[in-house]
DNA sequence: TGTATCGAATACACGGATGTATCGAAAGAG
DNA sequence: CTCTTTCGATACATCCGTGTATTCGATACA
């Protein structure tokens, strides 16, 4: 595996990618990226680092791999999640906050990695545009979901997008505070009232219709 | 330097102590912890490993140390200078939120530092106590400034340190957004635009006297 | 000024992680 | 079923960072 050469991927291939990534999301999560050797990801992959080398480059590489794939894997679960939900059934936004915030989840072994992804990213500009194409694919589904939701509700966002990245800005800011008092559930209960309020102040009664 | 005994704190030794962490916040900021060696940040302060290990026992106490040290800092600044301005020159929500920010400042090299003592803390529970003491620290100044800054824009919080709680989490995911696009001014405005949202959403309008 | 302590420089030994080159087995094509 | 290709395992050479032990200069103190 060497330089930008494309490997056919076989279902061998695949298969092996999909077991390094996911020991990698374990090990980093556990020990940090930096701390994880090559080999340590192999163990717990259940190879040698001869699969390693067969399918990247460096660690970094391997990382960033790992964290594209599960990006989009994620964003296309809470994408399905939502499109599951029938809108006319949501009458508050009270409801469309905990709706949301149910299907974002709080995987902490998730939050670590990404944690560590975006202090990466902050020193690495081919990193910061994936985050920013990651963010722009999350703000322009929350932007769709959440206006046909909060139509029940009797609310209407002036500028979705905007309200939509102040939502992701907020979820980012109260993760933090959650995962570092994980026995304290008041940060959770804070968080969904902050994003209730934001909410409100982003949007302004919709007049025709709603409960 | 082995174990936990105490050195005595000489001039020559706290000065030595002072380039160290200087030294290690822009190699880390720069390069990235993990990455950085210990000879690295020797070079960058003009030492030799000698005096590293004469005053630390590994990276991860340098950067602890460094990092509580500066914490401490930049706090001290903050009250300083939020302690300077005159309560009564505060007109409007919007005229608070601006002086806080303008007083908190963005400083990239400390900001990749402390997303990546976050995303250490978050597999530490030592750590995570040193982050939780020091956002308490924050929220309780903050809390206490805020509540007479409003005064004068004619508002009150119900409760100040779920607002400073909420600001901080505020401050922490939008300063993400405004780094991971550091040259497009729009994610600053924005930022200004939810705090003074927040700061509404979380206060009422004091009856008493104000403009 | 002489002496003792302190602290940073230097030298060295060790471990361990990396990456490559080679081999053998398993999968896939005809 | 055979032949070919692919892919992971193994072995090896190399490099680099660490931490310690020792030295030597500087600084404080009497």
């Amino acid at each position: 595996m060497t330089g930008t050469e494309l490997k056919r991927l076989t279902k061998r291939r695949v298969e092996t990618r999909r077991r390094l990534h996911q020991a990698a999301l374990e090990e980093f999560a556990e020990r940090g990226f930096g701390v994880v050797t090559v080999e340590q990801v192999c163990a717990a992959a259940g190879f040698t680092r001869g699969a390693f080398y067969s399918n990247f480059d460096s660690l970094d590489e391997l990382f960033l791999s790992m964290w594209e794939d599960r990006s989009r894997a994620l964003l296309a679960d809470l994408d399905e999640v939502l499109a599951a939900v029938d809108p006319g059934e949501v009458r508050s936004v009270r409801q469309v906050v905990e709706l949301v915030d149910r299907a974002v989840g709080l995987d902490d072994a998730w939050f670590r990695v990404t944690a560590e992804f975006s202090a990466h990213a902050l020193r690495d500009p081919a990193l910061r545009r994936v985050m920013a194409a990651r963010e722009e694919a999350i703000v322009a589904m929350l932007a769709s979901v959440l206006q046909s939701f909060l139509h029940g509700a009797g609310r209407r966002a002036e500028d979705p997008k905007v309200l939509a990245l102040a939502l992701v800005a907020v979820h980012d800011g109260t993760s933090l505070q959650c995962l570092t008092e994980p026995d304290d559930p008041r940060p959770r209960l804070r968080r969904l009232d902050l994003f209730e309020r934001v909410v409100f102040a982003y949007t302004v009664e919709s007049t025709g219709e709603s409960a």
